[in-house]
DNA sequence: CACCTCGTGGCCACAAGCTGCCATGCTCGG
DNA sequence: CCGAGCATGGCAGCTTGTGGCCACGAGGTG
């Protein structure tokens, strides 16, 4: 294999590159390669052989109840979860020799690049332990969480039907300062500054 | 055939009820089921046959530039085209003896009834009669268009880069009125009665 | 029981957005 | 050339949203 090379959509990736994942530390960032992984049936990883596995999440992804659901199923089987705000692509750091970044979609298909040249993957080891430090545990995460999340799916209904803050309030059973305060940190959760953006962004990530 | 049928996704509907494309009028609102049929290899429609062909696009859809071209190209090539400000549903009037009825999507596929009953179908069509009056010819949609169309990218992009008002007007070169006059029209033609609402739904729409 | 922490809610100042009204100027047709 | 129609832009009044500040109360701990 070359020192990078560049792949088109998943089946592709895991043609080429299924046997790498044959590691005993694997840490990634970002949602949905590492599911992907993990549901196609060639190859499985191998249950003994991996020691360690990292997964940092994106707090707007965490605003979804399946996603969040998935964080806490890993957790419970052993693997080390973070959340953070930063925006992250899709990254996997295999073992310390490979790495595989997610691209942009052309022809429908997300381009990944698989990189072996040492420079490369260490600098992008050094990267991901900065992100992961700078990240919240799971469990700081979910404290963090408490308030908002319960209200998280009636407020993003209130907002996609279009009720006015001192309408949505009296639905859901709260004073209009407290419901501004949740709309305040739903939209710094998805990483919004204006209705319109956390309108968008909530319908990107399946919120609505 | 039933009085009525359910069927799940596009290849399943044409595989049962292809056939009775085969027709001498057709009309059609909303639209991604007649797209899909007309870049189906299988079964074509008769070219000859086909004497008279109406199309009623959403206003929201009408937004998007591929849209918006689509229907004007089926306008150069004889179909009569109307927009409308409804949410119509997916409908196709197959002559005056079969409707095809979008209905839900599951498991990843959106379910179509094939309706043959003569008074459903007779009462489908009033109402899409109805609605097609309703509805503004191509060129009078164009002509309200003519000031919001040109802008439309650029204030979807503003409002998603979460500019205020006053700048993306600056940035636009418009004044703050007209800025707002703008996104007001925008807000209507989508649907929208609240900023979040709008950017939930041009997200939706593929708008951004 | 007292004290501390923290969430809630009321109030307020300010910013941003919504829309009506009207003056102005441009374009087009008679 | 003139008048009508219509879009723009300024202004204003009002609504909605943003977030700080503070009092209060609940819960937990020593």
């Amino acid at each position: 294999m070359d020192l990078i090379e560049v792949v088109h959509g998943e089946r592709e990736l895991f043609a080429r590159a299924g046997h790498l994942f044959d590691v005993d530390e694997l840490a990634c960032a970002a949602n949905t390669l590492f599911t992907w992984w993990r549901t196609n049936p060639e190859p499985q990883p191998n249950p003994r052989r991996l020691k360690r596995l990292r997964k940092m999440f994106r707090l707007s992804a965490m605003l979804d109840p399946s996603w969040s659901q998935q964080a806490h199923v890993m957790a419970e089987h052993g693997a080390e979860v973070r959340v953070t705000a930063d925006e992250l692509n899709e990254t996997l750091l295999l073992g310390h020799r490979f790495v595989i970044m997610a691209g942009d979609m052309s022809r429908g298909e997300r381009s990944y690049s698989v990189i072996s040249a040492p420079e490369a993957v260490q600098g992008i080891h050094a990267l991901y332990e900065a992100a992961w430090r700078a990240a919240s545990p799971l469990e700081v995460h979910d404290a963090s969480m408490v308030e908002l999340r319960p209200l998280t799916p009636g407020i993003l209904t209130a907002l996609n039907d279009g009720l006015t803050d001192e309408a949505a309030a009296r639905a859901l059973g709260l004073s209009l300062r407290t419901y501004r305060r949740r709309v305040a940190e739903l939209m710094a959760a998805m990483g919004a500054t204006s209705r319109f953006q956390a309108g968008s962004r909530a319908r990107e990530l399946g919120l609505v």
